[in-house]
DNA sequence: TACTAATTTGATAACGTTATCATAATTTAG
DNA sequence: CTAAATTATGATAACGTTATCAAATTAGTA
């Protein structure tokens, strides 16, 4: 029950209905170049493969192969808005070059993550595309297969990775905050992938010392990354609730990212402080949300289609000629996305 | 090249290394129920199958087997935020059945899902969940398998459909919006799926004389469905512009997606229009970008991830037993989520 | 014509699993 | 202590395709 295939015509029903061998019948039916058939017989074989309704089956022939057509994309969260674009980056160009493509979902749970990575290996896929759900993800269950990761991280050195340049992002928000005029600004950060060092607030404090700007502390704020971004923007409004009632506050805040900065926003339009006059805001991904919030969102833009069709182009090449060079490292530039959240610092600030 | 099982140990493999034959191998490895196997050889395939490191051949077994435990979802665009939650609903009830899931994106386009419909039964998927792409999308190439569409539409009664009670969602809508005093109101849709008959306009025009309510024709309002979220607020901003210019404003506006509302949303920031005060503005879909705007909008909530997993639950149970029974329908209750965007009509309304 | 070269077709062996049947080993019953 | 019933294992045939090699046909040349 539930054979989708029963009955189905198959190559020796072709062959029988034209009084051909199954062998040529195979040979027009699957096109391999450079192969004799006469006109008249292709002909015949087209024709009765029409009349009988022959559909290549593609478990026979992957099976054949020993091939699947088709690569693993793992993430954690396909409703994490950072996402969509991403996979849909990695469809285009996989569908171009006639693979499919097959999800997991971990969920940020590494031994779902492990369940995923057997799954791949008995499917046979023949690649993967891996957003790491932790630095401490182990890919050696994998090893049969090639795959490339998502990440900027410095951790994942040893693999091929594929990674926005959010260094370079974040200097270029920080500065055209500076080039307006901010000089008292706040970093908000998100908790994700723990990672031992936090390169943003040592680019934060670098970006500083070198306008010769103070930092004050307490303008260094860290939000817990939730399991969704539901939560994670909830958690985040939890912060800035408490922190946008200093007396003092700064004239610029950049966040992480995208949900930082729309819960900033949004308790700041909650409170009565006006953005961008009287703060500046700006986040950094390019999600659409950004785009339909009052006043939309400025933010750092990481081409996530992009991303998605560089990692899936690495990939391929690296399934069609696995030569065993050094891990390359490709990271995608960012670009600044000025929208009204961010203004020049006016007379009215504090 | 690329041959990413080469070399890979088979059951025969694991046959010669624990000398038995490669049936009992294969008794032991694949746990069929119901047969018997002494202990003691167990254990000696399990070790031999460890020692050579043997993984299921799953490109073999589904080709033996004639099955794929694939299931494909077609849907326009993954980026639209109606859709990633849909999708992950799908998944979950999925690989807990044992399935993967490939998805085709069809960006509206019909003849690409022509396509991705050939692609399904080459690949031999055991079903399909389908979101037509146009209300004059042919299936016929589908027979084969079996499939349930995501549509609350009348125009695909004859095939088995799941949905949102989108009517009684916006009945629900439209009655709280009543109960907070709100007697002028404006009906915002997308034309979407340009469908021959508009019900909405249909049902809001109703609901006006149920309560004795004039409906000035100025106040139905349409926008363009883009191809994007970002085209489609676009053009539904270009809209609003011009419509709150207007001399005397309606006190509330429904809109039949989120997208619409938000572009509302902005629109009326932008002109300085408070909301709620002067005007309620409710959407329908329960994004997220509805949750993170200012205010919050209010909204007519499609659980998405319910419906996927209802279709992904319909879907297998048709797969499992093709009873030939009469197309069935199931329409999901929607939800009014009530945030800061809508609130009762104050004395300063026009 | 005869003989070689090129073209076109056919017969058949894989691929690795599952499933069927037959056989061997063991237990149970009379 | 056999005969029958049960349990455990082995030998082997599919599944539908691709690919290899051999055979048959046609074309080309002296």
């Amino acid at each position: 029950m539930g054979k989708a295939t029963k009955n189905r015509a198959t190559i020796i029903d072709v062959a029988k209905e034209c009084g051909l061998s199954q062998a040529t019948v195979a040979r027009v039916l699957n096109g391999q170049t450079g192969i004799h058939v006469k006109e008249i017989t292709r002909k015949r074989v087209l024709d009765a493969a029409k009349r009988v309704g022959y559909q290549r089956n593609a478990i026979a022939a992957n099976f054949r192969l020993q091939q699947t057509n088709t690569i693993a994309v793992s993430i954690a969260d396909i409703t994490n808005p950072f996402y969509p674009e991403l996979v849909k980056g990695i469809q285009d160009v996989a569908r171009e070059r006639g693979y499919s493509v097959v999800q997991f979902y971990n969920e940020w749970n590494p031994e779902v993550e492990q369940e995923h990575f057997d799954c791949m290996v008995r499917t046979r896929v023949e690649g993967a595309i891996l957003s790491p759900s932790d630095t401490a993800t182990d890919f050696c269950s994998l090893h049969a297969i090639p795959f490339v990761l998502l990440s900027n991280s410095e951790e994942f050195a040893m693999y091929d990775t594929i990674g926005n340049d959010s260094r370079s992002g974040m200097r270029l928000a920080l500065e055209r905050l500076y080039q307006l005029g901010h000089r008292r600004m706040a970093l908000f950060v998100g908790g994700s992938m723990r990672s031992g060092v936090n390169w943003r607030a040592e680019l934060f404090r670098e970006f500083h010392r070198e306008k010769g700007m103070p930092v004050s502390p307490e303008n260094l704020l860290e939000s817990d990354f939730g399991v969704s971004s539901t939560s994670s923007f909830n958690a985040a409004r939890r912060i800035m609730n408490e922190f946008l009632d200093r007396p003092v506050l700064p004239t610029a805040i950049f966040s992480s990212n995208d949900i930082l900065a729309l819960a900033t926003l949004q308790v700041a339009n909650e409170k009565g402080i006006r953005v961008p006059d009287r703060l500046s805001v700006v986040g950094m991904d390019g999600i659409f949300s950004g785009e339909v919030s009052s006043p939309p969102l400025t933010t750092v833009q990481k081409n996530r289609r992009e991303i998605g069709r560089t990692a899936a182009l690495a990939l391929l090449d690296k399934i069609d000629s696995p030569h065993e060079g050094t891990a390359k490292k490709q990271l995608l530039s960012c670009k600044l996305i000025e929208r009204g959240s961010m203004g020049p610092v006016s007379a009215n600030h504090g």
